[in-house]
DNA sequence: ATCTGGCATCTGGTATACCAGATAGCAGAA
DNA sequence: TTCTGCTATCTGGTATACCAGATGCCAGAT
């Protein structure tokens, strides 16, 4: 051995991003971007013609496909099509108590785990709004909002935690789109971030975990009976399989 | 229409089950059988054998392999190889805290959602160890406590719930295999699952889901600890990525 | 003996071809 | 006109071929 410290540095060379993760992206944002739940969506999609849109050939596509598909993005009916998945509310509502079983949880490890700076962080996401609760757009609000509580998710350092309710994320933030209508919702809700901060940084866990997990489930409690009253008892395609 | 009611009944045939399916089965089950974390495990696969193997082709094996890597069973290293994914001890961990944060809520949920006849059930499991804790098969333990687990999350009707925790599950199944060894365990876990059953009975939600908590969160110390003593500060293949 | 560079080969990634079930439209019979 | 059954065609499922990166062996140079 010559030389154990070469004058040259030299990054490795990140090999193992491919083809599929580019389209994983596209398709994720893609369908995103679509106004689910929206009465005339066009939920179906084809494989043939995105791989046509996209420039690649079926067979890494389908392997992203199978991929949406485990997350619950999309469904795919053999020999029938694939079609991008309609929640019920019934699914909603679990995937809102899952949500907020897993961040409350993760309050519960900030308080313990979390740095000064990163609590003081969520101070300030939420200082946006502690003024200004009423005049707030509320899709920006929704945005904001969503990331406050991802926020929670990550400073509790734990990884799965975070990656569990990303999984979760997507849906979240299109039923949100269609269903954060209340106004006084958005006043509520900057109140329980404040409290949740302060339990936060008085350490206090089991507050901190209470709080999150009562704000969560006070989203789950408005969207049962929003979406009820809007008719859409079932807002999916119905019995459709 | 001349017949509304034919006599002859017929059940729809379940045309969606595939042989991607199969395959998934076969191979989850065969990965289940695997002693991961034993020293000398071989934990490459190869596409091409195992294709052969099974006696399909590698396409739908692939789309499986796919699957099985975002359930964190597999990494799927580019132009490398098919590994059988161990994990780290901080992600064992990880993974206990995310089945504590499930399984709590679920408890709370039960509290409330479950019938009396599914907390008797949970009973009954539990009276098997009741009177024998000490001189139980550690084994035949483990696997009924994790039903009991499973159950708990079954009763409270919340199917999220449920399908999140499966898919911990297996990693869970593998590693008390490994790491479930002091005798003393067994007895506490009995009187733990006999203060959670009350607690239910008693429809107390907020006491049993923090019991649930508490006796999850032991197994996470104990790993902790037991995996750390057992020379395994990380059990992975060190720092491959 | 050691190091370097090239090449054979192994492995997963991607493209393409073909198969069979699902559908819908149409032709012919009643 | 209505019903039945065939068929063209669309769609996802599966098989196969080929590509390029990763590895390891080995010959040739030092």
């Amino acid at each position: 051995m010559r030389v154990l410290l070469p004058p040259m540095k030299l990054q490795p060379i990140d090999t193992s991003v491919t083809l599929k993760d580019h389209i994983y992206e596209r398709m994720r944002a893609a369908i995103l971007e679509m106004d689910l739940y929206a009465e005339d969506a066009d939920l179906r999609l084809d494989e043939r013609s995105l791989a046509d849109q996209l420039g690649v050939s079926r067979t890494p596509l389908r392997e992203v496909l199978i991929r949406l598909e485990q997350e619950g993005l999309l469904e795919v009916q053999p020999r029938r099509g694939i079609f991008v998945q309609r929640k019920t509310l019934t699914e909603i509502l679990e995937m809102i108590v899952a949500w907020a079983a897993l961040e409350s949880m993760a309050a519960r490890l900030a308080a313990e785990a979390a740095s000064d700076d990163e609590i003081a962080s969520l101070r300030d996401m939420a200082a946006k709004y502690s003024l200004t609760a009423q005049g707030a757009d509320i899709a920006e609000y929704s945005d904001d909002n969503i990331r406050f509580h991802q926020r929670i998710l990550d400073i509790s350092h734990c990884k799965l935690l975070s990656k569990m309710a990303a999984g979760l994320f997507v849906h979240m933030h299109a039923v949100r789109r269609r269903a954060m209508g209340e106004e006084d919702r958005v006043a509520k809700s900057v109140v329980d971030h404040m409290g949740i901060i302060e339990a936060l940084e008085a350490r206090e866990g089991a507050l901190a975990s209470d709080r999150v997990r009562d704000h969560t489930m006070r989203l789950h409690d408005h969207v049962r009976q929003f979406w009820r009253a809007a008719e859409h008892t079932d807002i999916s395609k119905g019995e459709a399989r």
